[in-house]
DNA sequence: ATTATCTATAGATCTATAGATAATGC
DNA sequence: ATTATCTATAGATCTATAGATAATGC
């Protein structure tokens, strides 16, 4: 066969290249036929594993935010401190992020994803936003709904996206990330 | 002359509308067609005022970057409390991310920035970052040079873009935001 | 006279489909 | 027999340029 990508399957060779070529270069500058390039098939023959190209990104997409939001939802049934489960859930979430050998986190800030393509995933990402609010509103009960310190611990959890695409192939520590996203919000 | 846009000349009804297309779909999702529907001219009618479509996206950058880039070379010649001038800078910074009527800082994170049409701008920011990174190393003299919470001000500061992105509309106070910044380091 | 805008188009893409051929599994 | 891949291409773009026309400033 001569496989040029990892993957077990076609479809997972044709995500591995997708994803490199999205994050590296965008979505719609990346053409079907570089994926396929990438690959080692035909641009034609893409079309049998993926019916868009689009479709190609959902699958990205949802494989990443999917697992940690399961998590989320999990995590936040519990009854433990929250404090403990804010950090154990953007623990979880960074290393999610730093997960895969693509900067996979670069294709949430895609701006093609405000079409109606990525819907899903839009409303997968912030029902994850609304459990980090709902957490750090516990740990500070004392914050406006409409703080936007509610949000940074979010926030600083994904600003490990950018923090990896400048520093590239430098090792990060999940855990202490996942502290400073804690520490933002004036607590521990 | 029934103008459509903002600006002084055409050129900057161009960037208005180039600025608003570029950061809601993106910039190869962006067609010069679209870019000149907007404005109320013809696609070809761009090229008087810009040679190609990345010079565009360049002047939109530069705009941004550059005045932010300025005050922080002169903020860091000072010789003021670092954690004050942190503060001074990440103010301004926020203010500058949040001026534009478009979240111009979502060009930022463009992955078409990679080409090297961008080059300059990629200097200009990086430039910036190893300021915030100098004044955080002062203010944190016992830090790891490699340590990431050298980084993490910087970081916030940026995260306010995402945060305007999801929260359309909503006023943000730059002051507090640029409070959280400093905060996250462990001091104050 | 000079500048800005226009129409028209060259030449190079792009995604997705049609239909043929090769490989695989019963 | 079914599936995966291939070649070929339809039809719709895309950016940038050429050259004509209209508007502006001396």
């Amino acid at each position: 066969m001569d496989r040029r990508r990892p993957g077990a399957t076609p479809a997972d060779e044709i995500l591995d290249a997708a994803a490199e070529l999205f994050t590296t270069r965008g979505y719609t500058a990346t053409s079907t036929r570089a994926i396929a390039d990438a690959v080692g098939i035909r641009q034609a023959s893409l079309y049998t594993h993926f019916p868009t190209k689009a479709a190609m990104l959902v699958s990205l997409l949802d494989s990443t935010v999917g697992p940690t939001l399961e998590q989320a939802r999990r995590l936040h049934d519990g009854s433990r401190d929250p404090r403990e489960i804010l950090l154990t859930l953007a623990t979880i979430d960074v290393e999610g992020l730093l997960a895969s050998r693509w900067n996979i986190g670069m294709l949430y800030v895609l701006p093609e994803l405000a079409g109606e393509d990525f819907e899903g995933f839009r409303a997968a990402r912030s029902e994850l936003r609304g459990i980090y609010r709902q957490l750090v509103a516990l740990c500070r009960p004392d914050l406006d709904p409409g703080d936007p310190v509610l949000d940074l611990p979010f926030r600083v959890v994904e600003s490990v996206i950018p923090h990896r695409q400048d520093h590239p192939g430098v090792d990060i520590d999940a855990a202490r990330w996942a502290v400073a996203a804690t520490r933002v919000i004036g607590i521990g």
